[in-house]
DNA sequence: AATAAAGTTTAGGTAAATCTAAATAAATAA
DNA sequence: TTATTTATTTAGATTTACCTAAACTTTATT
C-alpha cells in the first residue's frame, strides 16, 4: 500500500463515509458536496485513485472503494479518532471542537505514533462522538445497538453516538445538556413536524426538531 | 501576519536556524542544503517569501527575516519543540525519533492546541535535545551558559544540549551512554586529531571524533 | 587585471490539486 | 418516446512547489 497525499486521504475517508451512509455506489456530486469541492474536481481524483487501485471507477457508474481502499480508510478514521480522543480526555477540549482539528492531525502517518497513542490513551473504543475505533489491524467493532432518536419506539433511552458532527449541532446538544451517556425521557411526539418533547432527570423539558433528533443516536434502557 | 503553507513555513525555520548558526545573510545554497532542495527552488520560494514580508532579500545578497519573520519561525519552533516533549515525555519515543515526526505535526496550527499541549506538558522550558522553547508570546528564554564540547575547557562537564538531531548522532550517543544530564570528564585532549578521551561514572572510558564532540553542548560542574 | 571557479538567478517544464465553462450522458417528465 | 433537467465528464487554466539546463554575478586565483 503506497503513501497517499493528504487530499487523496480526505477523499477516501469522504468515500467510506458515503458508503457506510448507504450509498450503494458513491456518486461525483455526493462526493463533491461531502469534501465542499467541485465535480469535476473529484473526476479527475477518481482516476487518479483508480489508477491507485483503492476504488472502483466507471465512468458515470460511481465510485467504491476497493478492499485496500477501505483498509486505508480504516487506517485514516483510526488516526482521526484517536486524536479526538487524546483532545477531550488529555487537553480537555470539547466535543464541538475537535474534530477540525483532528482532520489535521489525522494525516501524521506513523504507525509507531498511533499505537502509542492509542496505548496512552488507554485503547480506548469509542471516541467523543460515540463512534468506534477501529484496532491497528483494520478491525473496528460493531457499532453498538442504537438507533435514531427519531425512529427510536422506548420511553426511556440513553444517548449512545451523535451522527453529526457539526459544531452547530453539538454546541445545540451542549446547550440543552445533552452528550453521551445521558438519559432522555421521551414525553411526547408530535406527529405534525416530528418534533419531540423530552426531558433530562433534574432538568425542565424541552423540544427538538426531528433534523436534531435524527443525529441523535440512542439505546434503549 | 497571514497563513503560511507547509513549505513556508518549512523555508521560515529553516533561515531562522541558519542565521542562529552565525550567517550574516542565510545564502541560496546554505538553504537548499539544509532544505535539501535546490537553489532553484529556493530563489522561487525567496520571492514569494519577500513578497509576503516575512524575509528581506535582493538578488544576490542572501537572505533575512523580518522582525514578522521571526515571530512566525518562533512560532513554529514552540510547536515543534513542544510536540517534541510530547512524544519523549508522555509516549515514551527517545530523542533520535522525535524530530521527524514532530516536522509534520509543527504544521497543525492551532494556538489553543498548542497552548493547550504545553499546559498539559506542565510548560516544559527546554525540549528533549536541550533547546529552549519559545513561550506563547515568542520569547525564548536565553539559551543557557553552554559551549560545544570540542571547544570548552574544564575538565568536569554536564551535557546541556546536542546542536545536530541526526538519528545517526542520537544513536551514537545512545550507545556511548549520553545523554542530557550526563557528567563528563574528560580525560584527555589529543591534538592530532581533535579527538577526546571521556569517561562517564561507573563506565569504562572512550574516544569521541571531533565531528562528535563540536555537537555536544556542555557547561562545566 | 584577466581568468577560472563558485554561487545565484532565469527560462522553461512537470505534477498535484484545484477551478470554470462547455460538452456529453443519464434520468425524469411531458 | 421525445424533450427537458440533472449529473458527469472533458478541455483548458491557475497556483504551488518543485526540477534541469543555461545564463549571469560574484569571488577567488593566477
Ligand atoms: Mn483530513
Ligand atoms: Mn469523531
Ligand atoms: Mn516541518
Ligand atoms: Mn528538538
Amino acid at each position: 500500500m503506497m503513501n497517499l497525499t493528504i487530499a487523496e486521504e480526505n477523499y477516501i475517508k469522504s468515500i467510506y463515509k458515503l458508503e457506510e451512509e448507504g450509498q450503494e455506489a458513491v456518486s461525483t456530486n455526493a462526493l463533491a458536496g461531502e469534501l465542499e469541492t467541485k465535480p469535476a474536481s473529484v473526476t479527475d481524483m477518481a482516476k487518479k485513485l483508480k489508477e491507485k487501485k483503492l476504488i472502483s471507477y466507471e465512468k458515470y457508474q460511481g465510485i467504491n472503494l476497493t478492499p485496500d481502499g477501505k483498509k486505508a480508510a480504516l487506517n485514516i478514521i483510526r488516526r482521526h479518532r484517536l486524536w479526538e480522543c487524546f483532545l477531550v480526555d488529555k487537553l480537555s477540549f470539547s466535543w464541538e471542537e475537535v474534530h477540525e482539528l483532528a482532520e489535521e492531525l489525522e494525516h501524521v502517518r506513523s504507525e509507531k505514533l498511533i499505537n502509542r497513542l492509542s496505548e496512552f490513551l488507554g485503547n480506548p473504543q469509542i471516541d467523543p462522538h460515540g463512534d468506534p475505533i477501529p484496532d491497528a489491524q483494520g478491525k473496528m467493532g460493531k457499532p453498538r445497538p442504537q438507533t435514531p432518536l427519531d425512529k427510536a419506539r422506548s420511553k426511556r433511552l440513553e444517548v449512545v453516538a451523535v451522527s453529526d458532527k457539526s459544531t452547530a449541532l453539538l454546541e445545540f446538544l451542549n446547550a440543552k445538556g445533552i452528550r453521551l451517556g445521558t438519559q432522555l425521557d421521551v414525553i411526547e411526539r408530535y406527529e405534525f413536524d416530528n418534533s419531540i418533547e423530552l426531558k433530562i432527570r433534574n432538568q425542565p423539558a424541552f423540544t427538538i426538531s426531528e433534523q436534531v433528533s435524527k443525529n441523535i443516536m440512542v439505546k434503549p434502557i
